[in-house]
DNA sequence: TTATCTATTGACAAACAGTCTATAGATAAA
DNA sequence: TTTATCTATAGACTGTTTGTCAATAGATAA
């Protein structure tokens, strides 16, 4: 993530839907799925979905948390201090797993998609 | 795809990045690489990569296209007229099939992030 | 003559993503 | 003890992408 640090965003490489909220939005549930965690937090845990994640504006993860949770996917409570201001802590609904579920089977069919597309790719090859 | 009907978009279903760009140009693109066609075509081509073209409002196709010639990934001449105004048939330039190539690269690059978020799910749920 | 199907275009609005900046507390370095 | 750095969150503003609606147009079938 990047704070302060200049070189960043769009400018210079393509990150396709790497950063849509299709796939953004399961990649933080289910990291809150396994257990509570603080925005800063989950930022940090997109490196185990995403490569680049110090490009990523850490903005566009609060203002999604703060989206899912009126949408009651998530809901925060305040959490402690820890070299900074006071934690944001999330935790995931029952809605929200429900939406991830639902999430889940949406990459899946996507995936099915995209198998189709480079195999159709691939046959006009030769 | 829809014209004139009612009932479309985004309401009732949701569909992930089906329809973004990252998906919806190499669609597009791939057909070309087969044969020359015109929008319409493409419009209805696009059944074998998605499901619900009738949900698809054509403007965004023709939009795209536009787009896509704009950038010289395609090109337009005058086609015949079917039952209707003149066709605009696109052919892809050689620029368009190396922005195909690297979309392909994309998309396999995207399955392989999919497919890492699926198992991460599924370990979690035994 | 009206309806329907093929075919394309443009205007407008809503949703989404990217950028920059501000704030804030804690600690480590100068 | 002042400055820099790291963690942590928030808000405003901009620009791009998508979605929606409606208009147009030629041909044919009812």
């Amino acid at each position: 993530m990047r704070n302060k640090r200049h070189g960043r965003g769009r400018r210079g490489q393509q990150h396709g839907q790497l950063r849509s909220k299709g796939f953004l939005q399961p990649c933080l549930l289910l990291q809150l799925y396994e257990k509570d965690c603080h925005g800063y937090e989950l930022l940090a845990g997109l490196e185990e979905f995403l490569d680049s994640v110090e490009e990523m504006d850490p903005s566009i993860i609060y203002r999604l948390m703060r989206e899912m949770e009126e949408k009651e996917l998530v809901e925060s409570y305040s959490g402690e201090y820890s070299r900074g201001p006071k934690r944001r802590m999330y935790r995931l609904t029952t809605a929200g797993r429900s939406y991830l579920q639902i999430s889940i089977e949406e990459l899946k069919q996507f995936r099915t998609k995209i198998d189709r597309l480079l195999s159709i790719y691939k046959s006009l090859q030769k």
